[in-house]
DNA sequence: TTGATATAGTTTCCTGGGAAACTTGTTTGA
DNA sequence: TCAAACAAGTTTCCCAGGAAACTATATCAA
């Protein structure tokens, strides 16, 4: 692609547009969320947590591109709300482990359904192909970027 | 796309991996044009008002998408750089413009140079197909929620 | 053994942005 | 006419998250 440093071509950067139309749709989806009481990066975690069951918060960390620091705070935010318990594993007592409680685990298919109706509201639009499409795209970069263990199945 | 709400399922949100990948991407733009004393936001806003010239700051965050109050901070902010200045409009004194400096609109090529890059190190894996396609979503996205004017051209 | 180094998690400090109160100036309507 | 409503921009308060210092524990090397 050439192109010159003009106004109009400004438009056309997918890392803008990407930041734009993620923006948008990412706060829609903590509004709905805020009906639950989480936080988008707390339901996040929660996802992870349910795949994952027993987990270091390192290894959150990592998979949620966080810091190990907002993670700490996440953490003590849902062990608050009853949704997450902090074990300690005996050998190392530098490790923790978190998990969901049974009262986590019943609010992700809940969450769950709002994230489903989240990407009915803001992908509908598209056509089948498209989505697919784009859910392709997504998972190419990231895998190609190396950003996340994706399940490549 | 009938779906149960299981584990493997919460894989496959097209929000959850938009703001995924754009997180990474906008991260890794945000680490690049600091090189030049300049955030994310403030980049945005000089891009508009490279394309807008004079404007009142409400104008900007609407197409922004950020609240007047934040657009206020980026503005103090960009006057001290001195790549923005604020004038007066003789009529309603409430109102104000805000306008590239000569600094300023320097600047934005360099900047819209980075953001090439940005976009070639990110978006470069994907095919010339991939990439139009992507780029075509976006915008069919943003024109259906009646997110911004954009010059659909 | 014991000092140096490394590691998991926490805390502190700082910055960016939203909500909403606030200021200043304008319009409207009784 | 002039109080009330409104509007643009600013300020204050709050919260989330990154950077980096800090704590506690574990390992490694002399």
């Amino acid at each position: 692609m050439t192109k010159k440093n003009s106004a109009s071509e400004l438009e056309f950067h997918l890392g803008y547009w990407l930041r734009f139309v993620s923006n948008h749709v990412s706060h829609a989806f903590a509004l709905k969320v805020e009906a639950k009481g989480v936080t988008v990066a707390e339901w996040v975690m929660m996802r992870e947590l349910h795949e994952l069951d027993e987990v270091n918060p390192s290894l959150v960390a990592d998979r949620m591109g966080m810091t190990r620091g907002a993670i700490s705070k996440i953490v003590e935010k849902l062990c608050a709300k009853g949704l997450v318990v902090r074990k300690s594993i005996g050998d190392d007592k530098r490790y923790q482990l978190i998990q969901l409680t049974s009262k986590g685990r019943k609010l992700v298919p809940q969450l769950a359904r709002m994230a489903d109706d989240n990407d009915e509201e803001f992908f509908g639009v598209l056509t089948d192909k498209q989505r697919s499409d784009l859910m392709e795209t997504m998972r190419r970069l990231v895998v190609h970027h190396g950003w996340k263990d994706v399940p490549v199945q």
